[in-house]
DNA sequence: CTGAAAGCGCTTACAG
DNA sequence: CTGAAAGCGCTTACAG
């Protein structure tokens, strides 16, 4: 079954099928009409690796998964986002072809990926002026866009949450549940998002008029571990309030606090960020801000499909989707229940 | 880059290139090893798209993850097989492509797997005689491969792992633990692996010579509600243990339990099946049967990328992989500490 | 063991 | 608006 068979059903070359399937305007409407008939009649699907060769466009997307976020199972944050992205290919006809990252594999993904001829473009999950496969992205100008923010002087496009401003929201929650005296666990400064998420903090605080002593900010890797002994360090700060700036980082900072006989909550509100699907589940249940991590893949992948419609050379666009505070007992706001 | 380009830079034509990337016996081992060095030094990587339509193979596989799969976040069954998939096409040199099942998208997919040219073979998750996809398959004799056992009469490769014994090995602990008034919550019989677990469980009681009434068998759909309902009906039979068959309605029949104001792990000992990481975070932590998950992506690949080598009408495949038993608290062995 | 040539199923200038 | 023809980059009988 090729355009070749199609043509002959309908009467007319294989040119004319080609254009019908392509939504090619040169074509007259009553022999259209015929040709999607007889298209839909047998069913045809135009073979992709012929379409891949001759035009050099697949209708194929890429989904670079780096490696150490699939090994965070705890977290749906990697099934969501293929999630979205998947369900954007499926309403636009793209089928998807993913890599995850291994440590050895980085060379032999990007040649698939760039000269396999296979891809239309690509998603990447994360992105800093070294990694490998955005140099190699950017050198060839190869299309792709990037799920997280990146930095200013790198022209790609981008989606990602508001992480500054879903910080401070976070923050001004415990201000004004009462709290001041509100320390940080931040995430590694060498990741865009920690840096945000700090930087809201920071903006929360002043525009109550507090300045945090620098004592008030400690860091951990975005792991349990990391938060408890960031909370184990931060409590000779006495403080009366924990910004995590993960949720992974606050069931910690939470076992910490316990650990020193302090109750989650009444004596010391926390609040996460993610809303992992343990975090409704802890003792106390955690406060927190939620990503529409599906949405941002759906989001990243019709960025994606409009750039490779459109012309190439327009400028990077960003997008930030909206975040949303989940309250819960953590935070102490319900704490007189 | 193309094969031409190689082929010049060599000093060979472009057949003998192409026999060198592929591995056929027939070049000279002088001429093998000067090509060899170019490619290397060229870092080239050949066009699937024009190897798909000469050659009518891509080296890239499907893997197709069902419908309702994707949404159980809390359980990262599917990571953890994508996981598995994509490093056994990492290591033997596949592209990996991926469908996220879609109410509508069903008859698409089909075609973009059989029509497309673009899949050699394609692993699918779930597989009954009524399913679209594995009669689509079935009906070209497309090669696939199933994770999860199906029915004796359908020839088609399987992995999977043994449900009946891991069932039994998780009641004979109970037992063991001088358990005897032992119910189940069942999942839903239509599941294959649903019905070899409870036939591991009458199993299991046969061999110690308990025969349980109808009353101890009672069924769930898989999720906590489904749990928690069961066991409220279950509590009318006093039982000393229940083994759940999964770990999502183990923690609603601890809710049931807990609600009743029965102890779990002391005057009722608990036992799940799959080891979701929450599993170790209920209270009390939850004993449990756990799958390797990432090993069952891991061999499916390698079965079907076996079954593109050699001649596809060999016998169907079947391989089951040993699981572990998790003991944790609920079930009382611990319940001294 | 090696090369020239046909062909895989599309798209797309080009000519009309 | 439509068709004949070239060409995308490979593989693979075929001939030597």
């Amino acid at each position: 079954m090729n355009l070749e068979t199609i043509a002959r059903l309908s009467g007319v070359s294989r040119s004319t099928v080609s254009r019908v399937i392509n939504d090619s305007p040169n074509v007259r409407a009553e022999v259209r009409e015929r040709v999607i008939k007889v298209l839909q009649e047998t069913n045809f699907q135009p073979n992709l690796a012929a379409r891949g060769l001759a035009a050099g466009k697949t209708k194929i997307l890429g989904l670079v998964v780096p490696q150490g976020f699939s090994q965070i199972f705890i977290d749906p944050y990697f099934p969501l986002l293929i999630q979205g992205v998947s369900s954007a290919c499926n309403a636009h006809e793209y089928a998807l072809m993913l890599w995850l990252e291994e440590p050895k594999s980085a060379q032999r993904m990007i040649r698939q990926i760039l000269h396999s001829g296979m891809i239309d473009g690509v998603i990447i999950t994360s992105s800093h002026r070294s990694d490998p496969v955005t140099q190699a992205l950017l050198a060839r100008s190869f299309p792709f866009v990037v799920v997280g923010r990146v930095a200013e002087d790198l022209p790609a496009s981008y989606v990602d949450i508001d992480n500054v401003s879903s910080a401070r929201r976070a923050v001004e929650h415990l201000l004004g549940l009462g709290r001041r005296r509100i320390v940080t666990i931040a995430g590694p400064l060498n990741m865009v998002a920690a840096v945000d998420r700090l930087q809201g903090y920071y903006a929360a605080l002043s525009a109550a008029r507090i300045e945090p002593p620098p004592e008030w900010v400690d860091y951990g890797d975005y792991t349990q571990e990391g938060g408890f002994e960031a909370m184990q360090r931060l409590l000779a700060c006495q403080p009366d309030a924990v910004f995590a700036s993960s949720d992974a980082m606050a069931v910690g900072a939470a076992r910490a606090l316990q650990a020193a006989g302090i109750t989650v909550g009444r004596e010391v509100a926390l609040i996460g960020f993610d809303d992992v699907p343990f975090a409704s589940h802890m003792q106390p249940p955690l406060t927190t801000i939620r990503q529409p991590i599906e949405a941002l893949g759906q989001f990243a992948a019709e960025m994606l499909i409009r750039q490779l419609r459109g012309d190439r050379t327009s400028t990077p666009a960003h997008q930030l989707l909206a975040t949303e505070l989940i309250v819960r007992q953590s935070c102490g706001a319900y704490s007189s229940l």
